[in-house]
DNA sequence: ACTGTCAACACGAATA
DNA sequence: TATTCGTGTTGACAGT
């Protein structure tokens, strides 16, 4: 992931076992069957069996509607098309070089990720009839246009994330160089009073020299003596004004 | 052997 | 309820 390497005053995000990933991880079956219907020269079919559910190992049960729907799209899909398209450019695949679960880790060709990148900078999400034709256009299925999406989505995603953190860090870096200078500014402070004259010793905004006469006045309104005005008060620190201005 | 990348998948949540 | 999206994960593959 993005987010390795961070020192231990930076920001974490954290990245905790999620339960039920955990459950999941443990509980899905990893092992898919082909479908009989599976066009031979598809390089990229992992279907799991919608009907086999039952028969499945462990979580058998755990194969959604929605899943199902989609496994009966793709292959009605494929069926509509009349075969698959041999995204990887390999011609003469058939299933010596489908894997044991029937996974095969397919590239789509630079003419083909050119295109889904332009159609990316158009829109990030895709209405059914622009992923029909995109498919048609570069001769994949829907439902590997609809992935490829998903995909660059989440990459897009987790870019800004990780641009996003680097702010925070440089944020984080501000605010405790801030701090430390305002706390050894707290110090100095705290000598120069244990070094004042008594009077010097009242809280600061409560003192103002009056220009006339050049006597000190106390604003404290309790107090008797006569008030000036008050000094004007230092700005509130602003760690992004800076960083906005770079 | 190890690691990063990426297509593909599973699944819950959101939405029309 | 069907569909889409976000998220986490898997597994193949390439580079080292």
């Amino acid at each position: 992931m993005g987010f390795h390497g961070f020192a231990n005053a930076e920001p974490v995000l954290e990245l905790g076992l999620n339960s039920s990933s955990v459950a999941e991880k443990t509980t899905r079956p990893t092992k898919k069957l082909d479908l009989s219907f599976d066009h031979p020269l598809e390089p990229s079919l992992s279907l799991a069996l919608s009907g086999d559910s039952c028969g499945g190992a462990g979580g058998g049960s755990s194969f959604s509607n929605a899943s199902v729907k989609r496994e009966r799209e793709v292959a009605s899909e494929e069926s509509e098309r009349g075969g698959a398209i041999n995204t990887s450019g390999e011609d003469g695949e058939d299933d010596e070089d489908v894997s044991v679960n029937g996974r095969k880790k397919l590239r789509l060709t630079k003419a083909q990720s050119g295109l889904l990148e332009e159609a990316f900078k158009l829109h990030t999400t895709l209405s059914p009839q622009q992923k029909q034709k995109l498919a048609r256009d570069l001769k994949l299925r829907p439902r590997q246009v609809e992935v490829w999406f998903q995909n660059r989505r989440a990459r897009t995603k987790l870019k800004q994330t990780e641009v996003d953190c680097e702010y925070l860090k440089k944020c984080c870096n501000r605010l405790t160089d801030e701090n430390q200078r305002l706390r050894q500014e707290v110090q100095e402070l705290k000598i120069q009073k244990m070094t004042q004259p008594i009077y010097m010793q009242l809280p600061a905004a409560t003192l103002t020299m009056c220009p006339s006469c050049e006597q000190i006045g106390d604003t404290n309104p309790v107090s008797t003596s006569k008030p000036f005005t008050m000094a004007p008060k230092r700005p509130l620190f602003n760690p992004f004004s800076s960083l906005s201005a770079a």
